[in-house]
DNA sequence: GCGAAAGTTTGCCGGAGCTGAAAGTTCTAC
DNA sequence: GTAGAACTTTCAGCTCCGGCAAACTTTCGC
């Protein structure tokens, strides 16, 4: 079913390895979705996915990272586009136009993604870690930044633009989540980036 | 010298309490300084401070928050002074506005916050927990923040503004300590607000 | 002052997170 | 089909961290 002849590059080991990561991304979700993070162990964790809790630990470095953690790739491929994007488009712009494809995957992952936002929002303890999984991302699109806009890399802009685009992001995500769903994660991202470029003006009062 | 006669309800066991905490503060910072983040265990900061490392759990909950929670007071006055500014001043120059008397407190505790800042960036698994010191301020100055501009609190307005604020002030303390304090904290979060509410522009080359 | 009450420190102990090494198993490449 | 690479498991061990109850210190009422 889910089986393209055309990708057959990758052998049996490769498949097996994203199962098996896979399979312990999903169980320590819905475990904790279940019972909330103090009270699931990585052994149960590894239980539910059929392997010893030190292969957990070849995955994942901590509990947490299974968690939020698993989805390295799309930020590789957000700053790939965001490298892509012409110079001529203005610095904030095309953040927003970079995270782009990152939104799509996310919206055909959509289940999986709204359970982890809200395991996110129920313990609150792993919120310092969705922006940990970013750290390393923002310190890349910093640079590529401050190549863009043509300032030294020690600029205040770049960085700067970077927590903030990141911090935003975060912020439409947990309200994607808080919706259900219910308004598609890009027309959010478009509300705060366009809130952002017009310089975060108090909005008017419903009259 | 730092006694104020005025204020004496504060009694022994309050000021012993204040000086353990202090003690295991400094001792952390100093020890993690030297050493790195991973060659200093509980029990030497302990040790360093003259207490039992059991003490150390009733004081904080796990080591990094030694290095970056040891704060909490300051939120708590940031929050009041962001409910007391007037209403008709827009919510980003209030946000601002009222990280001042942080700002100068920052300054006074300058050697100490340079170096906080200094390990946290040589540490950067504490960066998370910079996030995590602030999530609850965050979470409380959302809040505060819907009811001074009128809107629903789940309105995206307000979590956008308290994420985007918490960012730009954390991008800056960093920016603050990587230059070694040389600019005042003061007049860099007056340039990351002020691009803020210019909507994030791209800066000007240099010609 | 003095004794009871309240709060703090401590040692002891155990569970959980995480790592390194060595041995065993499964896949790949020739 | 077999040698070797890659992955998993077992095991031993460290640090983190919290519960408990005993000892100690400060505070409060008299």
């Amino acid at each position: 079913m889910t089986a393209h002849p055309a990708v057959q590059t990758v052998g049996l080991r490769d498949r097996k390895k994203q199962q098996t990561r896979d399979a312990l991304a999903t169980a320590a979700l819905r475990l904790v979705a279940e019972r909330g993070l103090e009270q699931v162990t990585v052994e149960e964790i590894s239980a539910a996915a059929d392997v010893s809790s030190r292969t957990f630990f070849n995955y994942f470095p901590c509990k947490d990272d299974a968690l939020v953690a698993d989805h390295s790739v799309d930020s590789a491929r957000f700053l790939t586009r965001l490298a892509q994007v012409p110079p001529e488009v203005p610095a904030l712009a095309a953040v927003r136009s970079a995270l782009g494809e990152m939104i799509d995957r996310m919206q055909a992952d959509r289940e999986r993604w709204l359970l982890r936002m809200v395991v996110i929002e129920r313990n609150p303890a792993l919120l310092p870690r969705l922006v940990a999984a970013g750290v390393e991302t923002e310190r890349t699109m910093t640079e590529l930044l401050a190549d863009r806009v043509g300032v030294p890399p020690d600029h205040h802009f770049p960085a700067l633009l970077a927590a903030v685009a990141g911090a935003a992001f975060r912020s439409v995500m947990l309200r994607w989540a808080a919706g259900d769903g219910a308004r598609s994660l890009s027309d959010l991202v478009d509300d705060a980036f366009e809130t952002l470029a017009a310089g975060l003006p108090d909005p008017h009062p419903a009259p």
